[in-house]
DNA sequence: AAATACGTCAACCGCGCGAAG
DNA sequence: TCTTCGCGCGGTTGACGTATT
């Protein structure tokens, strides 16, 4: 036996709505606010299912509202939100101020997922859709350029002036927002594995307002501690002899691009978990195992004495592509227009924490002697 | 000009969750 | 502890507008 409907059906209208119904939802929640849509058809003189006034209510009625074609700048937020959060619109929407869940799942469904498909990528996954997706990316970037395919900032095209020769792109695993915990406005969860309940956020994050947190699960931002692997440059660049620290630059760069609204996860560079798992994943390979391998970034693990985890058993995790760069003399792009030869980068050899000539004590390094500089400028998403 | 195909998006639907009883 | 209710979500539908044949 099914469960009850949410009404009787019967008598009430259906379909699109009148202005006159409109406008008698409108003068009602303005007069008596928001809620109680079980009741509210019948107090406001509508012939309505409750839960078809909220949704008019909430995606259309409402006096916030944006109006207009989605901005570029909105796109691009879509994009890297839902690569991050996949199909959790009222998330996204949250982020997106004065747009609707429903408005953004449509404009995705009807235009973003065919533009990463143009692109060749998976608009579910966000990954290159070709099997031999990390070489391909590679080629991509040497494509990019060219300035045909891509668009992209300013640093890359500062760095696209020098840069003569991408690297191996390496399949890098970072936590998405769940994963990590992180949520908006600098609050995120550290240290347990499911996401807290989606309805408690839902029900706890109103549009264009922060997640507040629910628990003590959530913690406070930290100060961010530079790269793990080595000198960080003030540019999101950093010189890194592993993946974790390449995964530090996005995180770093994820938590300041832009505006403040977007995803706050500065506490996190300092728990960047680094691991080999290229052979255990079966889900992502590294095809030069000499210059990159695919890293875990998990800061619960770690936190928890516990086993690293098959990329499988997380399948939040979103994967993205990283390259090192270089110009004509073998030199690699540091910061902007800044470029060092590799051989006089800063090198560390341990993965116990090292202080180095100045005292700084920087995390568990790797053993590595092909330090590399990455750039997540120099990145594309699968 | 008519028929058809396609694209868009408002609205509907069923499900899952937390709160309340 | 169990049941019911109310809400909010993501997936889907279908009406409508536009483009193409």
């Amino acid at each position: 036996m099914g469960r009850a409907p949410c009404c009787a059906k019967v008598g009430l209208n259906k379909g699109a709505w009148s202005a006159e119904e409109d406008s008698l939802l409108g003068k009602y929640i303005q007069t008596h606010g928001e809620g109680n849509w079980r009741s509210l058809p019948k107090k406001a003189g509508l012939r309505r299912c409750g839960k078809s006034c909220r949704l008019r209510w909430l995606n259309y009625l409402r006096p916030c509202i944006k109006r207009g074609n989605i901005t570029a700048d909105e796109e691009e937020l879509i994009i890297r939100m839902h690569a991050l959060l996949g199909n959790r619109w009222s998330i996204i929407a949250g982020r997106v101020p004065g747009r609707t869940d429903n408005e953004i799942k449509n404009y995705w469904n009807t235009n973003l997922s065919k533009k990463l498909a143009v692109r060749g990528i998976d608009p579910k996954t966000h990954k290159k859709v070709t099997t031999d997706s990390i070489n391909r990316a590679s080629d991509r970037f040497n494509q990019r350029k060219g300035g045909k395919l891509y668009d992209c900032s300013q640093r890359s095209q500062r760095l696209e002036r020098n840069v003569v020769r991408a690297g191996q792109s390496t399949g890098l695993v970072i936590p998405n927002v769940h994963n990590l915990k992180a949520d908006l406005k600098g609050q995120y969860i550290a240290g347990s594995r499911e996401i807290q309940s989606s309805n408690s956020i839902r029900s706890s994050s109103p549009i264009n307002t922060p997640i507040q947190p629910k628990s003590n699960d959530f913690m406070q931002p930290q100060p961010v501690v530079s790269s793990d692997a080595g000198k960080q440059t003030d540019d999101s660049t950093v010189y890194c002899s592993s993946d974790s620290a390449a995964s530090c630059a996005l995180i770093d760069h994820l938590s300041s691009e832009d505006d403040d609204q977007y995803l706050s996860l500065e506490g996190n560079s300092n728990e960047c978990y680094s691991h080999t798992v290229a052979e255990e994943s079966g889900t992502l390979k590294s095809s030069n195992p000499q210059t990159h391998s695919e890293a875990i970034c998990d800061s619960r693990e770690r936190d928890n004495g516990g086993p690293v985890q098959k990329h499988d058993q997380f399948p939040e995790y979103d994967v993205f592509s990283f390259f090192d760069v270089r110009n004509a003399e073998n030199e690699i792009c540091c910061n902007d227009d800044q470029w060092v030869h590799e051989q006089e980068m800063p090198q560390l050899h341990s993965w116990d924490n090292q202080i180095d000539d100045q005292g700084k004590e920087h995390f568990g390094s790797h053993v590595n002697n092909d330090v590399t500089a990455m750039s997540w400028e120099a990145s594309f998403w699968f």
